[in-house]
DNA sequence: AGTTTTTTATACTGATCGGTATCAAAAGGA
DNA sequence: TCCTTTTGATACCGATCAGTATAAAAAACT
């Protein structure tokens, strides 16, 4: 039996995570991922394949260490309290790191080249499968009587996915805490729900 | 004299505008460039200057082109009009080519390399600006009676500004036309001003 | 028609891209 | 201690990147 690996693929999956968050998919380098993981090139391709392979594993870790909030909120009772859990969760998850601001998934690959269109594609159908699930759960509570009758659930999973994907774009420009705070403040206040709580 | 240019240079723009639109920035190659415009290297670089010179001059003939239903909309009378145009704007824009979906302005340079920074940084100083145009817009509204003393006009701008860009993401990944009127629907619904018309 | 000026296409530049071959150093087990 | 196995860094691969030199072709003026 040989020497064993000297890094820590967890830690290094987590370094190459934060450079993708930053810069993107394709706005990311070979040299980026070494320099900011310390590990060469050959290190990082027996360990994980390709760049695109990298960059899918890191967006697996980024849903289950980050994207918990998710499930949790939609365990929430009431469809107020599941978008409000939605929102501010999206924007701890926004906000937490100043130099990875924003969504990895939106960062990630909104336009891209040719070559990109595979990572864009998925991350587009991990986005629709969260609005989905969204959807199902207004569903449910329209059906407990806790959304109005005249509101559309798929429509309103579009629009907090809207929100959440435009605090994310504001974000990443920099927008402050207050700012971001204060939008979500404002999408709560008109929330159709039968009864706010 | 010499001969004259066999191109249109308003032509080539548009054209550049739209791969652009499409890819982004970094996402654009010369190569794509070249292909799409029919127009050669060296022809672009003696009209243009560089692929960012090229950029932004693609970027001042989208606003000029595109975005005036802005200027448009913050004319309007009452706050809840001028906020329905600017939503009704942005979704036309961000539908209306199904290559080039969603905002240049977003899809441009979200995430990127160090490279693409200024351009990045362009843009959204961009966003900003429009962003300030209407909290400006708004301040009036809420002088005039038109928005609820209650209301933030530097919120509800940065509500109004998240929703469009939560919708250019949504444009660009496939989001139907039907939908994103509906959010639009909902979003006027629960707009909070002193008389909705 | 002849000359000059500008545009155009081809082909090239150095730099960087993602990805890999090579080989020495290091760390097991016997 | 010696041998095997795997990791690691260096250096390299062809392809592509943005940008440019070169030279032929085309058009306008005299």
């Amino acid at each position: 039996m040989g020497r064993h690996r000297e890094f820590d693929a967890e830690q290094v999956l987590d370094a190459a995570l934060n450079v993708f968050w930053k810069k993107g998919y394709e706005g990311t380098s070979l040299d980026d991922l070494t320099r900011e993981t310390g590990v060469a090139r050959p290190g990082l391709y027996s360990v994980f394949g390709n760049k695109e392979a990298l960059f899918l594993k890191a967006l697996d870790s980024y849903e289950a260490k980050y994207m918990t909030f998710m499930q949790a909120a939609l365990n929430e009772p009431t469809s107020y309290a599941v978008v409000a859990a939605i929102l501010k969760g999206s924007f701890d998850l926004q906000t937490r790191n100043d130099v990875a601001r924003g969504c990895l998934g939106v960062n990630g690959a909104l336009a891209c080249s040719d070559s990109a269109e595979p990572i864009r594609l998925e991350l587009v159908r991990r986005r629709n499968a969260s609005e989905q699930a969204l959807c199902d759960r207004l569903e449910r509570a329209r059906q407990e009587g806790d959304l109005s009758e005249a509101a559309d659930p798929a429509v309103l999973a579009k629009y907090v996915m809207t929100v959440s994907q435009g605090m994310a774009v504001q974000a990443k420009a920099g927008a402050t805490k207050e700012h971001l705070e204060a939008v979500i403040k404002h999408v709560l206040a008109t929330w159709p729900a039968a009864r706010n709580k």
